[in-house]
DNA sequence: TGTACATCAGTGAACGCGCGTTCACTGATGTAC
DNA sequence: TGTACATCAGTGAACGCGCGTTCACTGATGTAC
């Protein structure tokens, strides 16, 4: 049966909602279009009159999901606008670590996007350069517009491996987890320190 | 029909070969069973002969990989004891990126890992561990070893993060794809040097 | 060394299952008069 | 404002397909005599 405009537009936010809930949780080749209308309170055939393929879905999802994140939206964000070691703390640890439904978009999608499809890897690309340049805001002016964006990128990419590692031993090697972790924040930190005090 | 000794060994190192070789390439949950044992000249019955589930094929497949890599024995590892920088340029590289089927193991597998069985969690560590301690000797004997632990922890986790976003973006953003490789490297050289100097 | 037979690696059909997508149909919504 | 009707979001059965795993069977290998 028909439903309002604004009943089918709740609809499709709870699609993209639940989508980008459980993409992040078990990957996006490791959830069914069935399981994620469900979740939505639908069923699978309504998705369709939404998004006219899975490929569409993950990619909108994706969007959706770094979206709420950088305007504030999601709980872990806190301060939108954060110092670059505040935001190496929050991003490189244990609660991000654990907590895969409402992580970071681009942590969780990194390693799947190369495998699906080129709607998803477009976005993907286009928030990485959203979140370089949220991270070269953060750097502050205490070095060369080059070394910051140099450091920004490097600390995403460092950031994203850092925690793939960490979710990969989690259950095997808990100190080895830490441990890595640990590592990362402080070695990317001490890098930062030595491209500013390197510059005049 | 049964087949002699010396076959059965052949046939199992063809189907840990095709396997480490396609489960890099496609992802594990992006190849069948019957692909892998296609691969090795075999039909898919005859792999559960050999292995008792997939999940245990994956395992001994990334292990079977990482043990080959360690030797020397892929065209791409070069020198066996490569120095830290050489380490860095060699894996942290569009070769690297590009040639999925044989890259390095802990590259390709690190995403998926946690979401697979425990037998692949395990062996992925170890190797980690292995990896650490290479990586360790290449640094040298400039800083104390727990700085050059934290550092090699540091640069493999950045080097999984960076192949991982390089490989997302290659087909959208191919100057993205390399920029994220020249930086994430001159950022850990440069991380090496300032350690390497802080100490006496 | 030659023969009889047990072993078991490999074959290929079959199992139940879930996948992404399509489609005829439903019925409340939104619109035209 | 009230009525007739076209629209279309949502339903649920069905599509073909590939998945991991099982199993009765085959026949060359390896062994015991």
């Amino acid at each position: 049966m028909r439903v309002s405009k604004e009943k089918s537009a709740e609809n499709r936010e709870a699609l993209l909602t639940a989508a980008s809930r459980l993409f992040r949780e078990k990957g996006i080749d490791g959830v069914g279009v069935a399981e994620v209308a469900k979740e939505a309170g639908l069923t699978h055939g309504a998705l369709y009159a939404h998004f006219p393929s899975k490929d569409m879905l993950a990619a909108e999802a994706f969007s959706h999901a770094f979206a709420r994140r950088m305007a504030g939206a999601d709980a872990w964000t806190g301060d939108r606008h954060p110092s670059f070691e505040e935001y190496l703390d929050r991003l490189i640890s244990r609660p991000m670590r654990d907590d895969l439904a409402t992580g970071c978009p681009l942590t969780a999608s990194a390693s799947e996007v190369g495998r699906q499809g080129p709607a998803l890897s477009r976005n993907f690309a286009q928030a990485f350069e959203e979140e370089v340049a949220m991270l070269v805001g953060a750097i502050g002016d205490t070095m060369t517009s080059q070394a910051r964006r140099q450091l920004a990128v490097a600390s995403i990419a460092a950031q994203i491996g850092a925690m793939a590692v960490a979710r990969a031993v989690a259950k095997t090697d808990a100190a080895l987890s830490d441990e890595v972790l640990q590592a990362t924040r402080d070695v990317i930190a001490g890098a930062r320190g030595t491209m500013r005090d390197r510059q005049p």
